[in-house]
DNA sequence: CACTAAACGAGACGGTACGTCCCGTCTTGAA
DNA sequence: TTCAAGACGGGACGTACCGTCTCGTTTAGTG
């Protein structure tokens, strides 16, 4: 884990030390203890100092929990499974966090700030993986006539990442609920059956 | 505007410094200059420090974005109108925002960190303000048979703050296009007509 | 002892905060307090602010201490015995004082600067006190003949300072001790016996 | 004068401060300018703040003063001459003083009371330097029988110390009339001739 | 195998900001 | 009018980081 190079360590170490004192709250010195090695090559490996580091930490980091959530929905069949396993699985990994843990709800705000630049990014790539399952269904003609599959993957998206990102009353966790709200709010007016 | 008390006189101060610096580069000392108070009074009025100024001026400054909205919405009629107008007044108020103005990528992230915490509380107002248009529209039978008004409005919520908040590749100045895309995506499935 | 008026209740207070904090640390508002009195009406009392309270507290308590000194050695009669019981007692009082106690070697410092303006006023006094008890035992014939009592005053004036601020090796309790120092080196020249 | 390492550089800034502003009115900005280094590194050298930095400015001070005296002393041969000289360069040094010059008699108070706490310190080196005379003088059979050198050298110290710490009346820049006082007063009763 | 060059650890430094404390002044309100 | 209560500007203090720099030292790659 840790014999990934400098730069592996390095961001894997701030994504500790985030989890423990908060994003605003580490401090480099912190962050290359936590890594072996010294400041010095910190600011070798990351020229932007502090803020290129909190930057890339956090792209990092998203990557991370996506890459889990494709992993976890890669076994399952139809759309609305993965769905229901995706946000499902999602939100455990959130739950699960050590960022969000023992963390106030500020902390929580500190981190969401940081992972703001990609979200775009993430925009587009989970539309994208949405439009390709959306895609598979049309061939297969489950899809409702009139379906527009580009814009039913951007609605997707955008569900699934409010969901995600504000349960509000919602018990992300309980997934038969989940599945219930996948069939009737995302999925209700795209596929058929 | 600047004869409002200490407090509101800071919070005032602080966006401003915000919107020059970026939120994490404004010192307490800039801010106690431009709200023309010491920095032992600026801790007086605020106990907690900076972390406790970010704090109420996001949302203060959110506040005041919603109000801008809500008073820009008044004169609509109908949900539809309402919607459209809302989403094209706050994606013009962001537009405008000496905060987004120049401001790097990183600098809006940062601010949006501040705004998190308040937005459960967004989300709950919004939703309620949304609920009560469309048990408005249910009572004139405008909605169509067996439409849920919690789960529209919870609905109606994601989608407008999700598009306000990443408009990703829409243009919401053009109003025609957010009209289509309000009645198409929004209240397609709500409303009748 | 609080119903002396303002001033005595404000220096009685001010020795009391500086045997507690040090001379350096206590605050204006410690002091008030204490005295039962705000911080304006101190100043009204004080206008030199804390360097005046300082400097008239000092000369207050070394004033106290010397009238306490005296006052000790009146009972006695001659030289000798006044000499001797004056240094015992005045050393009983420094280390009995509350400003002495838990005072770490510093702190003593820092009171005995503030003490230091008086300095040439006890000189004074203290010298003029012995030139008359060495007047007094003239004319009872007991000096030396060919003493100058001008110059005798002020070497036991010298003498009994440094002796008392700083005893060095010498226990200035044990009376016994103090009696033969005295006899053979304060007086040894001077009084005939 | 400047390239002695950080640590004498703060000191002499210091003593250059206290001599311009007062020992209790020089900040340690002023000090850090002065020196020509910044106030975090202030710290590193000091990381006693400002007390560490008056204590050892002030003993460093005294260390210089005594040292200065101790040369201008070196080249005379007999006790009295040593005395005097010594009173007179002491009396010289401290008349010259940056820091007594153009000072209240409040500001000396304060930077007497920095230099208490090394005042054991420095009475034990001149009993230690006038033990070491008188011993030579006894060996010359200069002192008069029945001296005690160690309770003579006590009584020297405490005399010179007294006199250039509180001259009172007397004129020590007056080479004859201090010669005069250290012969009647001072050896009188221990050097024979 | 020796030698050079790059990477590293260690640590000092200037600078900036923070949060705290206190002083001296001033205003306001109550006795 | 006098005083208590308290806000305020100003300034210093001690702390914590940041970003930069300079040293030796270690490691790796090359002749």
């Amino acid at each position: 884990m840790t014999g990934d190079g400098p730069r592996e360590r390095i961001l894997a170490a701030a994504v500790r030390c985030a989890a423990r004192n908060g994003v605003q709250r580490f401090s480099l010195e912190d962050v290359a203890n936590e890594a072996d090695l010294s400041r010095a090559t910190f600011y070798r490996q990351f020229p932007g100092g502090r803020d290129q580091l909190v930057q890339e930490a956090a792209t990092w980091e998203v990557a991370r929990f996506w890459a889990k959530v494709a992993e976890g929905v890669e076994a399952e069949a139809t759309l609305e499974d993965r769905l229901t396993v995706g946000i499902v699985t999602g939100a455990e990994l959130i739950r699960q966090s050590p960022i969000m843990a023992n963390l106030g709800e500020d902390e929580v705000a500190e981190l969401a700030t940081a992972l703001r630049p990609s979200e775009p990014l993430v925009h587009e790539v989970i539309r994208s993986y949405l439009r390709n399952l959306l895609a598979r269904e049309d061939r297969a003609g489950r899809l409702r006539p009139g379906t527009d599959v580009a814009e039913a993957s951007d609605y997707l998206t955008r569900m699934v990442l409010s969901v995600l990102s504000a349960p509000v009353g919602r018990d992300l966790t309980d997934e038969a609920a989940v599945r219930e709200l996948v069939r009737t709010q995302f999925v209700g007016g795209i596929v058929t059956g």
